[in-house]
RNA sequence: GGUUCGGUAGCUCAGCUGGAUAGAGCAACAGCCUUCUAAGCUGUGGGGCUCGGGUUCGAAUCCCGACCGGAUCACCA
């Protein structure tokens, strides 16, 4: 129990004692003490003013000396206006940071067992197409941290991957690749995979362009120009092949795919994320006919003339929705509907089924939620759409058309570089082998990277400048990395001094900043229960960011090595090695490494 | 028009389950390395929290209404 939940039920309990009032736990409002006052937890008397029928400083005179009698761990207590500030002993305190010590990397981290929920989070979900780009890494980067912090919180979360494998820009690329490609494989142009196919689908769009032009210089007006030019004929021949199972048209589609998945796993292993289960469309898309007719006998959905499928959502201000056409095909969101099925029956009743989709999916969401619920399927309620804003340039939209997009291999490509180039500047890595250093570069770069998607508010649009955003000073991944590198240096120094790394200490009393930093690792707990509520990995950035910082005014101040005093300096050793600990732990969280040095 | 998400310093963002003078970083300027990694630390300047109402002892935070901006409302995925 927190000292926070132990005061809050000791005044419950106090206001039940005095004023023979029950009060709920809305009404117990405390929080930290602001900085100039003295105290280290405030309690907002206001509240209970009504229930005590006293003055502000009365009630809190009384809560106060309540709650010094009740509670060990409250030395004292002072009143100004109306809030009742607490001072919390030393002895508390430090044993918070005892017990930190204890757990390791576990600290503030919530076990998995056996009757932990079961959540499934869905991201990624890439088109085959075309190679990744930067709107993706965002995604890769929200749904991989948010899994993470979920199984942090006691989940088992089950990382879930659908790969649009099948459909009409499919066949672009492929009859692109069909019909200029000369054979051309990853191995023959030493291209990988995802890019080689993404090249073919920017051929189609350039071949296309370019044959709807002639078709509307031989007097076709622009419509029927795009309507009829030949090579869209070809793709959509391509596709109807497909769907029939022509096995020519099957063998290209899966050589072609394949160089993707080759592509794709190279990027996904270099940013470090990884998936427990993946889907492929070309095998869910049929999932929902079954559920969709029978809901249209049930009389829950109902059927035009043409006798094409709807849900009518006109009653909760949406419109109608298509789920069958004429011709008895599915569309998306039938789809959707038979593999939210699909996922609830093979893993049971999960606590959550997540999906992590940009935001111009908001309203299929909605739609998705309401006709499962409509459809009698209790946990559709359960779905949360984790939905995020674009990435936005300088110069506005990424525009594949305009050739504005940032590639993901590209930026993290280009994010090494710098990373290099600064740290090659600096010089602390020059003693290391080309390969070490190496690794450190990827480390450092892929923490910018990062750090900068992930310290966004994920529903918020961000602007992404390629000269500028990225930054290695400041508020950025780096500037943590580096706070991490340079305590482990200090606990390689203090081991090369003989001085054990310390695992406890025993001090009766500690500085300010010390103590200021023993209040933030004690917060560590409580952050990543609301960051996984509220599914906001930004939350874990902006709080080890907050710890960091302090930290570094801390290592300004007072020297650790040097100090005299071997009780104050084990202490400060082990301060610092739990400061390390939770750096390492909450960048984990967001799937960001931490090196030895930097 | 319907639905939905935003609007906080010049720029990028925190703070939003209401609380005591609104915070960082970048950019600008001024300091701090013969001492544990200066990718650091300190200081200065910079904000009518889009606007107007309401609820409250108290509102950047909650409610309503404007205004501005994004997304979406396909027999696309």
């Amino acid at each position: 129990m927190t000292i926070d939940d132990l005061i809050e039920q000791e005044i419950i309990s106090a206001v039940q004692e005095l004023y023979g009032a029950t009060v709920d736990s809305k009404s117990v409002q405390i929080s930290d003490t602001k900085k100039e006052i003295a105290g280290d937890k405030t309690v907002v008397i206001f509240p209970l003013v009504r229930i005590s029928k006293k003055s502000p400083e009365d009630t809190a005179n009384e809560l106060g000396a309540y709650l010094v009698s009740h509670i060990d761990a409250i030395d004292s207590y002072s009143v100004i206006k109306g809030f009742l500030n607490l001072t919390i002993s030393m002895k508390y305190w430090l044993s918070v940071l005892q017990n930190a010590l204890q757990q390791g990397l576990e600290y503030g981290k919530k076990p998995v067992t056996a009757d932990s929920p079961t959540v499934m989070v869905e991201f990624s979900s890439p088109n085959t197409n075309k190679p990744l780009h930067l709107g993706h890494v965002r995604n890769n980067l929200l749904g991989y941290s948010i899994s993470q912090i979920l199984a942090a919180n006691g989940n088992k979360v089950i990382k879930a991957n659908l790969v649009n494998d099948r459909g009409i820009h499919i066949c672009k690329s492929m009859i692109a690749w069909k019909l200029f490609g000369n054979g051309e494989t990853p191995q023959s142009s030493g291209l990988k995979g995802d890019h080689l196919v993404g090249n073919y689908y920017v051929v189609f769009d350039k071949e296309y362009k370019k044959q709807v032009a002639e078709l509307m210089a031989a007097g076709k007006s622009e419509d029927e120009a795009k309507a009829e030019a030949p090579i869209l004929l070809q793709a959509r021949e391509m596709l109807v092949k497909w769907e029939q199972g022509d096995p020519e048209v099957l063998s290209l589609w899966k050589t072609m795919n394949g160089w993707v998945y080759e592509g794709f796993d190279a990027t996904y292993k270099r940013m470090g994320v990884s998936f427990d289960h993946v889907y492929y469309e070309s095998q869910t898309y049929l999932l929902g006919k079954k559920v969709v007719i029978d809901g249209l006998q049930r009389g829950i959905l109902f059927q035009k003339e043409d006798k094409s499928v709807w849900a009518d959502l006109t009653g909760d201000g949406l419109d109608q929705k298509l789920l069958l056409r004429p011709d008895g095909t599915s569309v998306y969101m039938t789809q959707d509907i038979g593999t939210a099925i699909e996922r609830f029956r093979e893993y049971g009743d999960m606590g959550e089924l997540i999906y992590v989709v940009g935001n111009e999916q908001n309203y299929h969401f909605q739609v998705l939620s309401l006709i499962l619920q409509k459809l009698g399927y209790d946990w559709a309620k359960k779905i949360y759409h984790m939905s995020y804003g674009m990435v936005e340039l300088p110069d506005g939209k990424m525009k594949s058309r305009e050739g504005t997009v940032v590639d993901a291999d590209d930026l993290m490509d280009s994010m090494v570089k710098e990373a290099k180039a600064i740290s090659d500047e600096l010089g602390k890595l020059s003693d290391l082998s080309d390969e070490d250093a190496a690794e450190v570069h990827e480390i450092i770069a892929q923490g910018a990277l990062k750090y900068f998607m992930l310290k966004v508010e994920p529903r918020k649009t961000m602007l992404f400048n390629p000269k500028e955003s990225i930054d290695f000073n400041g508020n950025t991944g780096p500037f943590i990395q580096y706070t991490h590198a340079r305590i482990c240096s200090l606990l390689r120094k203090a081991a090369a001094q003989g001085v054990e790394v310390p695992s406890s200490f025993a001090l009766e009393s500690c500085n300010d900043k010390e103590k200021e930093l023993i209040k933030t690792i004690s917060r560590y707990g409580s952050i990543i229960e609301l960051a996984a509520k509220d599914h906001a990995p930004s939350y874990i950035a902006n709080y080890v960011y907050d710890l960091v910082k302090m930290y570094n005014q801390f290592y300004h101040d007072y020297s650790i090595l040097n100090e005299e005093d071997a009780a104050v300096k084990t202490f400060r050793l082990a301060l610092s090695k739990e400061v390390a600990t939770i750096v390492a732990s909450g960048m984990g969280l967001l799937g960001i490494r931490v090196p030895e040095r930097m």
